[in-house]
DNA sequence: TGTACATCAGTGAACGCGCGTTCACTGATGTAC
DNA sequence: TGTACATCAGTGAACGCGCGTTCACTGATGTAC
């Protein structure tokens, strides 16, 4: 067998991809030395000389997905003012990216993350606050617009955006994809778009 | 050290209790036989008596878990008619079961039940449906009798249901309870509640 | 009411397997002179 | 431009530990006669 001469820096990154296929596959558990590097290309202890351990890959894999995140909040913010219609565009493209990824649930509600390690808890609760703080500025600025309503404030409207994936998220993951998230997504938003919007709240005419 | 000669019914409760205890504060993989039988007053081998393995413990607490959603829904609809009251009881008690148990949240999205055996998930997609599916009921029968908005399908606002404590549970979670899913839900709740209540949907007299 | 026996919940020691990690090595790549 | 050498990505074998599970046992409880 010929080997692959790969610098660290790619290498890494190959491993780190790796493994989020093979979380999305197995979950957590299935994030094994042998599987990861037979799937990166190389043998187990080959891992050790990029990372130092398999929980060096874990905080790999978690700096990714901080990376999609952020990545898609800055996509989807861009070139559109309205502080809806970012949302609307955060959320769709955080639908693709689980459907994409179906790792991605399962790392963050992994024990692995979520029990072990006090460090690496505080590193997913830090990604977890990036993200909502986030869209919960967009809402805080939809409300001094005048376009969100101002009478529930805007972290509760955040983690509200949070609900509106993430059930849909674990129901797609069990039903093996039987259940379509981005069209709950779709549906969804709908409703959640109506809720949050400042309107005149008082008696309706009939005409 | 003196035994106490417990017969296998009471003995398989108390294991299966000091498991989601185990689980609330290590996460799943805190599931090991040597503090779980410690937690349960007796020796590890001595499991062995009470359960065929480790996995049988696991399913005596989805069998646990089960039992405490559906409890709820009974509880919140013994005497209340109208369907978007009882919702919110519903709501109100799952928020506080997430509270007492820690575990819910990490037994439900673990790899071991979700990645692991597929009869396993299948169980606990049985609980999830069949949670969900009562939520659904309710949203129809409110739909019917004109209390709920039925310009959408019930399953979705149903999923939407379920998107209001999850994301707050996993953040209490993360936080070490700093972050509060009661006040969350019920903060929540009262803009979902409004967003499914039917009206008119008009234009609004400001009057 | 006492005796014999089956059953069953308990124990500690040991087994064995999976799997992360280490180690000594090989050979490619880059660099100094 | 060739040679010597440091560096670094790769390998296979072996190690060692944690932990679930088994086993042979002990002694309590319930029951038949």
């Amino acid at each position: 067998m010929t080997r692959a001469w790969i610098d660290t820096e790619t290498r890494r990154e190959q491993i780190a991809r790796a493994a989020l296929g093979l979380i999305a596959e197995h979950g957590i558990r299935g994030l094994r030395a042998g599987p990861l590097a037979r799937r990166a290309g190389l043998v187990p202890s080959g891992l050790y000389r990029h990372f130092e351990s398999l929980d060096g890959v874990v905080d790999a894999v978690l700096d990714m997905i901080r990376g999609r995140l952020l990545g898609n909040v800055e996509a989807a913010c861009a070139g559109v003012a309205d502080p809806v219609e970012r949302l609307h565009r955060i959320l769709r493209l955080h639908a693709q990216l689980i459907r994409e990824h179906h790792a991605l649930p399962r790392i963050i509600f992994s024990d692995e993350v979520f029990g072990g390690d006090p460090a690496r808890r505080a590193k997913l609760r830090g990604i977890l606050h990036g993200y909502m703080e986030k869209v919960e500025s967009i809402l805080r600025n939809g409300q001094a617009t005048g376009d969100v309503r101002s009478d529930t404030d805007a972290r509760t409207l955040a983690v509200m955006f949070l609900g509106l994936v993430q059930p849909a998220a674990i129901l797609a993951a069990l039903s093996g994809g039987a259940f379509d998230a981005e069209r709950h997504a779709e549906a969804a938003w709908a409703v959640y778009a109506d809720a949050i919007r400042a309107r005149q709240r008082g008696r309706v005419c009939n005409t």
